[in-house]
DNA sequence: TTGTACGCGTTATCAA
DNA sequence: TTGATAACGCGTACAA
């Protein structure tokens, strides 16, 4: 491995002109920086990391933190787009990324959690899957301890951006399309998320929105985005509403399957545009987000926020659509 | 923050002392050991990983490489099982995991990798989803330039271990039950999955095997984990087959879609046991593979690979199953 | 515009 | 059994 003096030493310069050099600083003459480059190339340095990292407090290092309640989730489909969005843009960015599973801190205090992230040296962290019930973790956000971009979390400080669709449109515009398409609709079953979502409450208004304007009465229980309970509260409330909308995909083939056994047949919507909708060829409506993108974007953000300051609530598309099985297959 | 020098004046000892302490050598009485550890405590004391990893090159980092063929995958389920698996067992194992998606070196050279998982400080590499085509890669791991761990790749030597269940005994169970199930098999049709993969020949010689055994005959067909190439393949050649055998959940799914179509019978047979395979509720059999235990026992064999050295073989079990959508939801 | 020298927080060597 | 002190490789203030 060459290091940074090998390649001084090879281009005739000091170190901190490499270091110069490399770092796009100004005051260096084109020819030093051709003869650097020149050096670079013939002993195919590459930075190391670390030692940058160790070096600056300006590192480019970011945490991605993702939160997972379930050892097993029955659809890793969302981050597993999240986290691959995340790795191919902080590669374009040349960020380097340390991933935290939640399990990481499971039993910490807010103090032991920011002592954490500061020993890995980070510049701030983009969060995935946050629930109001992690206190700590959102009383160090809201402190400020780092710069952070949140996804779906509506929380916005000097240091702190979010990235998520706008979910009260979304579902909003869906919830309108599904009880105007259908004759007559009196009630409308409202599946939400869990009660401790950020998203949920922003969803629910979406669904409440609509029914005001259609006059159109509303029952609205929390499913927790689990496909089981979706299945017994549709067995429960199902013969008394005209159209079912869901809080998740999940939630809704759920709820299909109920239906399914109880032999009867109502409008269900999904919310999401999993590709798993594709397998199960339920042919229904979603609100489809695109995951890969919003990663993408909430490290985009991330590297804007630490570069120019000044944080953003960035509204990502959606997509009312179907999924459908020949757009999802290999 | 504090330091470890912080810890050591709170100590009235040498910072070397600390570190000592903190590394478990021997040497050390316990008066200082005790010292030290409660100096530790009051000041909250978070050892810098970074700082760690440049000055000792017996660093705790490890690279977990995850390579991923298309963008946006069908089925993620399996790489974010590997993951989380990894995480866990690195978090447990006091190793801090550095998270390497295959597109970081899509058009390295095997030089230039060399260089870039040096540059990370890496102790080593824990390598999933690897093919026969990545060339420079594969080099890399044989010329042991680093320790490392794969996962379905059947390559050792003094620095790489790997694991996985063993596929071909597996593949050969499941053909057995398959045809013996059946009256009056005459002939298998084997969808196997890409040329360049690893495991399909193990696989593919669990076929033969026991075809040849209980004398059926065989058309192997390769359809590169592809449902659409299954359907495809299985259009065209199932009508002449008593038993459809599928080196992959998905193409099981692809070749059932397809006999739907044609309007024909036959058994179909899968391969991994996803829960997808719960989803779309073909109780197919399946030869079912907990990828998370998969990835914790990896990153445990890493551990001990550079602990004891020695290189080892690990056979995982597996477990011939129906994957029902029962056990699958939350 | 360029180079010297120090600091980042550890680990490791070696002398005490 | 302990503690100075020198690496580790890079960034940067400051001097030249």
């Amino acid at each position: 491995m060459s290091s940074m003096s090998d390649v001084a030493k090879r281009a005739g310069v000091g170190v901190s002109t490499v270091s110069k050099v490399l770092n796009n600083y100004q005051n260096i003459s084109q020819e030093t920086r051709d003869k650097v480059m020149e050096a670079v190339d013939e002993l195919n340095y590459v930075p190391n990391a670390v030692a940058s990292a160790l070096s600056s407090k300006k590192s480019k290092r970011i945490a991605v933190v993702v939160f997972i309640n379930n050892e097993r989730q029955a659809i890793d489909e969302i981050n597993m787009q999240y986290l691959f969005g995340s790795f191919e843009q902080s590669n374009k960015e040349k960020l380097e990324v340390v991933t935290v599973f939640s399990i990481v801190f499971e039993n910490m205090t807010k103090f032991e959690m920011i002592q954490y992230f500061k020993s890995l040296s980070v510049q701030g962290l983009v969060i995935y899957g946050l629930h109001k019930e992690q206190v700590a973790f959102t009383e160090m956000i809201e402190e400020q301890h780092f710069y952070s971009v949140l996804v779906d979390v509506p929380i916005q400080n000097q240091k702190t951006s979010y990235v998520m669709v706008d979910h009260q449109k979304g579902q909003y515009e869906l919830s309108k399309i599904m009880i105007e398409n259908q004759q007559n609709v009196q009630k409308v079953l409202y599946l939400a998320g869990r009660r401790d979502g950020y998203v949920t409450d922003l969803r629910l208004q979406g669904v409440v929105d609509a029914c005001f304007e259609l006059n159109i009465k509303l029952n609205a229980q929390y499913a927790d985005f689990s496909e089981r309970k979706a299945m017994e509260l549709t067995k429960i409330h199902a013969f008394d509403a005209d159209v079912i909308i869901c809080a998740s995909d999940l939630m809704a083939i759920g709820s299909i399957n109920a239906l399914k056994e109880m032999d009867i047949f109502r409008p269900v919507c999904g919310y999401d545009g999993i590709k798993l909708l594709g397998y199960v060829k339920y042919h229904i409506l979603t609100v489809k987000q695109d995951f890969f993108m919003i990663a993408k974007n909430a490290i985009k953000e991330f590297k804007r926020l630490i570069e120019e300051g000044g944080s953003q609530a960035i509204l990502m598309d959606y997509e009312i659509a179907r999924i459908e099985y020949e757009d999802v297959i290999i």
